[in-house]
DNA sequence: TCAGCATTTGAATCTGCTT
DNA sequence: AAAGCAGATTCAAATGCTG
């Protein structure tokens, strides 16, 4: 793996590990040049234990409320200079997602909100298998939440909502995912046999992630690689991934286990899509193509109100108190008293005594696309 | 209970809801007085423009002045200055919860941190009902998030472990609870029929609370009363409550409803527990788990079709037309004319040479989940 | 009284392209 | 930059109406 550190900002080094203080390597790279960036940084630094004040002198009182804000001060400024890194490098339309626990998310949290990131959702992963609270004396800590943030507000983010329905037997996914902790053949082993790091994230639960948010081809940065993860399966989803890690051992494991993932074929990383997707046709072509005939009548889907197609593709009625004209969409919201109408499904025609919403020759005019596009 | 010790420092004021500026009471107050704080804040909700649903009603959105704030800075003051006069007010080992959503949790759990509060749990609020994303353009907002704090850290809290574990049905209680919202009849009105409050909640969440971090005959004292469903409850479970709420229509509804409760009786005091029907298990998980790759093969249970599985848990296959796709049920009908299918017991995998059904997975999954319900 | 169907509703940072 | 407009988008529960 290429450790070339120019002191300006360099190519994208793509699906490699890269060696070094994630902040320095970060500030190495382009700006504006990665779509996603998963974090999963530590969260225990220096929240309990060996707490020192700025001045170097040490802390005697656990209870102190000075005390424990200078611990939080230090994890603050971390947390503060890698967010600021990390958010150079996105892209205006990219997002973040971060990982942590009580000790640490709210922080992240804030200082995410402090920075100009705008916050999508907060997720909780729903451990189904957590370790027991053995001594009976809080509950069960059976969740850890993650954030899901586009770099500003306005961001035109990725979201693959009708894959995630897919995902969920076809109703919108949930804030609450419920998914098991990373154990068996999955959980990588070192030489002696022990877990190699001891939180390595479910490959289930980037999966999710990733499908949800990046597109194939999207550029994934992880800053706090580990055993990479979040590289695995963006390699097995066709995304391209960069890693940050300065343990080598976890480097090296990582190295190991992203060798041996195969990108799965490509029709398999074709995932359900919206009809926002799809291209826009506008309601004249209809009649242009002869599919409507100017003058034809359309009928609305309660059978309440007809109108009349004119050649230029508007539609004609009358309410009570006179004509009434203009696109599919205005004359039906304006029929309903609505504030929108989708003129598609609301609109009727008939065909040999059946009635036939208008969006089914919209239909035909897109798989007429889909086999000859333009 | 302690006396008064600054000159403007009053005996506690029991079950009785007080009028004014949650800060200025609560610094009337003697300190060193309450054994729990239940806080239900302002969430800073920053709304843009109307929701309208898919069928264009209009959703009722929050937009009372007492959720404006002018930016983070005045959010995190009014957090500072409330938890500040909060904290006075505890007992050495008392405690506090606070519940919000993203817009606000994160910034509250900082300050909790900052001011020495020492964090027991974050608990997850899913609610079993919950609005949906109406514009598909995030995941549905599933959840609310409480934090469970002792005064600092080495305070003595309590904490009902067995009375939990009841609840449970004989397992540890875990961080994530499955709760309702607040509808029905229990749902208070105005006099024109509207909802009195917008943000009420289940008495449910705050049962548990209450069972699970106080004995009878403690102080729960709330700052933001609003309906009263903290006071109401902790009269119901035989606890003292002081309500603080500057709105005199939510104190008049509040007082109203609170003067209906009755204490329970011991018997009462434990719900049914209902039996849990067989989770769903969406198919796309057995895809995140890993337990199928996408682009892996199918076959139908008679051998006839084969299709492959995709990253968001559909199916891709072929029928004479061309390519179809969906869900394990719709391609498995569709490919047997038939109008519906068990795509369960319809597609198996091969292992090893062996032909298995794909319910045997989800029979996995499902074990596993049966091994820590709820 | 009840079953069945239609309607209502809930803490929401909820669009995107063209002009 | 702001306005205009096409057009895509919902789940679980409780209530209320009809027969």
């Amino acid at each position: 793996m290429t450790k070339t550190k120019a002191p300006e900002a360099r190519a994208l080094p793509l699906n490699q590990i890269l060696d070094g203080d994630c902040i320095e390597v970060m500030n190495s790279l382009p700006a504006g040049s990665v779509d996603l960036i998963f974090a999963d940084p530590p969260y225990n630094l220096q929240l309990r234990g060996d707490l020192h004040r700025p001045d170097n002198s040490k802390v005697d009182a656990v209870d102190d409320h000075w005390d424990q804000f200078s611990g939080f001060a230090a994890y603050d400024k971390f947390t503060r200079d890698w967010l600021t890194a990390a958010r150079r490098l996105l892209k205006p339309d990219g997002a973040i997602w971060v990982i942590g626990s009580y000790h640490n998310v709210f922080r992240m949290g804030a200082e995410l909100q402090n920075q100009g990131f705008w916050i999508l959702n907060d997720v909780v992963w729903r451990k189904s298998n957590p370790m027991p609270n053995f001594r009976g004396k809080r509950l069960t800590n059976a969740h850890e939440t993650l954030i899901w943030a586009s770099r500003a507000e306005g961001s035109k983010y990725t979201f693959n909502y009708e894959a995630l329905k897919s995902l969920n037997e076809g109703v919108q996914m949930r804030s609450d995912w419920v998914l098991p902790i990373c154990t068996g053949h999955e959980r990588l082993k070192d030489a002696n046999g022990d877990k190699a790091h001891p939180t390595q994230k479910p490959e289930s639960l980037l999966h999710r992630v990733l499908v949800a948010t990046t597109n194939p081809g999207d550029v994934v940065l992880d800053p706090f690689f580990g055993t990479g993860t979040s590289g695995a399966v963006a390699k097995m989803l066709g995304r391209d991934f960069i890693g940050i890690e300065r343990e080598a051992s976890y480097r090296a494991v990582a190295e190991k286990r992203i060798s041996r993932v195969r990108r799965f074929d490509k029709s398999a990383l074709e995932v359900s899509t919206s009809k926002r997707a799809e291209p826009r046709v506008p309601f004249g072509q209809l009649v242009e193509r002869g599919m409507l005939r100017p003058g034809e009548e359309l009928w609305s889907m309660n059978g309440r109100h007809r109108v009349k197609v004119r050649a230029d593709g508007t539609l004609v009625g009358s309410d009570t108190h006179g004509n009434i004209k203009g696109s599919i969409h205005q004359v039906g919201a304006h029929l309903e008293g609505a504030p929108s109408c989708n003129g598609w499904t609301y609109w009727h025609f008939k065909r040999e005594g059946r009635t036939i919403p208008i969006d089914v020759l919209r239909q035909q005019i897109r798989a007429e696309m889909a086999d000859r596009p333009h």
